[in-house]
DNA sequence: AATAATTTTTAGACATGCCTAAAAATATTA
DNA sequence: TAATATTTTTAGGCATGTCTAAAAATTATT
């Protein structure tokens, strides 16, 4: 029996979690970003646990196995090379494809992903900078993380960017946000986000999500 | 509040079963389009009449009201641009893009039709000949007809189906008839209709009433 | 370590969209 | 036109995926 759309939400929201932390997901964490309730969520949970996509203990958060691991990589995969579509074909601006590529990525036909795949000139990394996983799930190293996926407390250097509009420079050079800067996230504001961040060891300075997901890091 | 996957299903069979009829459409017929028992019909007929979607009357069959026209035109505009990207774009033929259309024309952005309308020169019928409603649902006016009614004698060219599963169009691979070939209706057998055919000037061949009536000729 | 606060789960409900079986309406045929 | 066949509807159920309210477990605080 296929994966539904809810399922494919799931596994790919707790995929997107486990990139950033290697602790177990909590239920709460996963209401967030799936807008359900967190009884919904545990509903789901032990029926994904059932089919054996995750490991799940009652109380104490959730991984994905390493099948759901794979069908969460699927999932990403068509998301992400559905954004460069959008934005290298489309002609959609980066920041406004991620709904639509929401939408995308339960499409099911292998066959068509892998000739978008072709026909994209098999991309390494989507508008954002995130890598896209092949055919057999393998991220492919890039060499740099988005600064919003750096874990926190490990330190990393600026190597690049993911747009290079002017109004975003700018607002770099005014943050003292450059080339070769040692940075350090110290805590992530669940309410909008936005990143606590030392840079250069300096006192933490308070950054968007949106500059942060723009920062190129290499650990 | 939005309108569900079911019931843009239902809109579009029922709007396919009325461009070729005149006839009110009967729970069956939609039962079988889209697989479902006639009871879930009835029941789903009841509903999309409530919202105004429909003319129905128990066991009088139903028609589409002018808002569930517009709306089943919408999804039909959608589901044949995307036949044609897939055709045009991804390199499928045009008997493999039906299924994939399928769920793409679920897809909601009003921006990203625009775009791809535009991504493919603006269309005005689908790899099967089929017209494109534009974003008023204006069917644009092709100008053809069935080969069945094709004087005898008279060249046209094949410029459409008036069906699209997968074994008609097999079928059509298989005899030959391919977009844009010449055809001559040499004569048309008394006792099962059956038409020999010549197709771009090769010795005639022999098809079935049936086909030659859902071969679409532009003369 | 006891209490309080927070997180998570359970229990019970509900909408959607489907089903089967039986009843009712309509159509066909003898 | 009465009997029969077919089509359609009603009634009652079920799976999915969500919800709220209350209970239970865990975590934090004093």
């Amino acid at each position: 029996m296929a994966i539904s759309f809810a399922e494919e939400n799931y596994l790919k929201i707790i995929f997107r979690l486990s990139e950033s932390t290697k602790e177990d997901i909590s239920t709460n964490a996963i209401a967030e970003l799936t807008q359900n309730k967190a009884a919904s969520v545990t509903d789901m949970l032990r029926k994904m646990s059932e089919k054996g996509w995750v490991n799940y203990q009652k109380y104490q958060g959730v991984r994905l196995s390493s099948v759901g691991e794979k069908l969460a990589l699927d999932i990403v995969r068509k998301h992400r090379l559905w954004e460069v579509f959008l934005v290298k074909k489309m002609g959609f601006n980066w920041d406004e494809v991620h709904e639509i590529a929401e939408q995308l990525e339960h499409i099911e036909s292998e066959e068509l992903i892998d000739k978008l795949d072709a026909f994209l000139d098999y991309p390494r990394s989507d508008p954002h900078g995130d890598p896209i996983p092949n055919k057999d799930g393998i991220l492919p190293q890039l060499g740099y993380i988005s600064l919003a996926n750096m874990p926190i407390g490990k330190a990393g250097n600026l190597v690049g960017v993911a747009q290079d509009s002017a109004v975003f420079l700018q607002l770099l050079t005014k943050l003292n946000l450059r080339l070769g800067a040692t940075l350090e996230i110290i805590e992530i504001n669940a309410f909008d986000l936005s990143v606590s961040l030392r840079i250069d060891n300096n006192p933490p300075v308070l950054i968007s999500h949106e500059v942060a997901k723009n920062v190129l890091v290499k650990r």
